[in-house]
DNA sequence: ATAAATTTTTAGACAAAACTAAATATTTGT
DNA sequence: ACAAATATTTAGTTTTGTCTAAAAATTTAT
């Protein structure tokens, strides 16, 4: 596999939404920022080596064997994420850049020792799984931390409401994008929340946790 | 700077010994396994770049701004393979291959942020000296044990007797190479030395002293 | 249902980095 | 010093991945 070659299994892996949908020309080539006509070409080399099924003027989706495979870089990115951030003190929001180099290093030994180096870690620092060696993973869902049920945790990756006073708020109570919230508890009163951020407990309101987006995996 | 380019750079630098020798067309070929006329070609590249000084038929060397490219290059390979060794316990001698990847991989904070984590080493799993960030380093040496002076530590690289009597003798020992191995004292009645090796003080006699090559860093 | 708009593919070209074969320099041996 | 041997370059191709422009298929809108 070429540089090249893998970044189109993994443009058309994630235009697939990871359901492995068919995905046209079109869409590949803006993603990739490249002209369909580049798509076309490369696509039917891929098609050639069976890691896509392509049908002319019908799209192009991954074989299993071109899952595999775009399974494998997903893994070898996000692993590397991981190890920016826990080991290297990058912010969450600058290691896609890297990352999107280090998947490409060739060598399956380095991935094992890393993924062991990180503790084997499920999830990147964007809430999305890591797949197993294998390629088995559960699916990440964005939720309303208001709709995250008890026990459960995840990552801060957004919020719906924008403006400036509850931006202030986030910012105030130590709370940003890339941490890891756990909900204790709820009142049923209020539905006001406790949870569990940076190690230390804190309560909101219902309101808050309504605009605040977690990623968590099923 | 393309992969190709960086590849032939480091070339070049390595055949000049790091003194920045001229370096023929030919004994770049053969040490990137590839043809003189491809040598040529990418030299002249190199040249109209600013990167090697080329006088047709009469060889090539770095300029200034090569050099400097080049030990970016070795800082980045060896600084990868101290992680590779330290960090996710590869042997010293499956680490080259990787770390050739490893070090065509573009950022800057990432290099400085692996450093640091890695806590500054000044040498790589082979005892040869990693360049400053600013491009400053002590060359390296090798020496027979027996002629390192007191208080000096190295790394263990290579064996003058190679018999079986004698690896047996390091196994038993528990010397292997890429170890760090400290003198600690000299006795001056049969020169046998004290050393300092994984944390054990061990003593050894001048014979066999004699026939283990150190890398150190003047 | 058909013309217009859009999407996709084909054909032909280009740049990078390599190669082969032939031509030209340089070095070596007598 | 000159012929032979060796080293290096030049010229012309190849492969990979890209591009543009034109052609063809598909979709949309009336």
């Amino acid at each position: 596999m070429t540089l090249s070659e893998e970044d189109y299994i993994k443009a058309i892996y994630h235009l697939g939404k990871g359901e492995n949908h068919t995905v046209s020309t079109n869409e590949v080539a803006e993603k990739m920022e490249t002209k369909p006509s580049s798509v076309t070409d490369m696509v039917k080399k891929l098609s050639e080596k069976g890691l896509v099924n392509y049908r002319p003027y019908k799209g192009v989706s991954l074989t299993g064997f071109g899952q595999k495979m775009a399974l494998t870089l997903v893994r070898k990115h996000r692993l590397w994420e991981v190890f920016l951030v826990e080991k290297l003190d990058f912010s969450w929001d600058e290691v896609h850049e890297v990352a999107e180099q280090l998947e490409h290093i060739k060598s399956e030994k380095l991935i094992d020792r890393l993924d062991k180096h990180l503790g084997f870690p499920q999830v990147d620092p964007h809430g999305d799984p890591i797949p197993s060696k294998k390629g088995e993973f559960k699916k990440a869902i964005k939720k309303l931390l208001s709709e995250v049920p008890i026990g459960v945790n995840g990552i801060c990756v957004g919020v719906k409401d924008s403006s400036a006073p509850f931006l202030k708020f986030l910012d105030k109570n130590n709370i940003a994008l890339g941490d890891t919230i756990a909900v204790k508890d709820k009142e049923e009163f209020d539905g006001s929340l406790h949870i569990q951020i940076k190690n230390r407990d804190i309560h909101i309101s219902q309101q808050i946790a309504a605009n605040l987006y977690l990623k968590i995996t099923e």
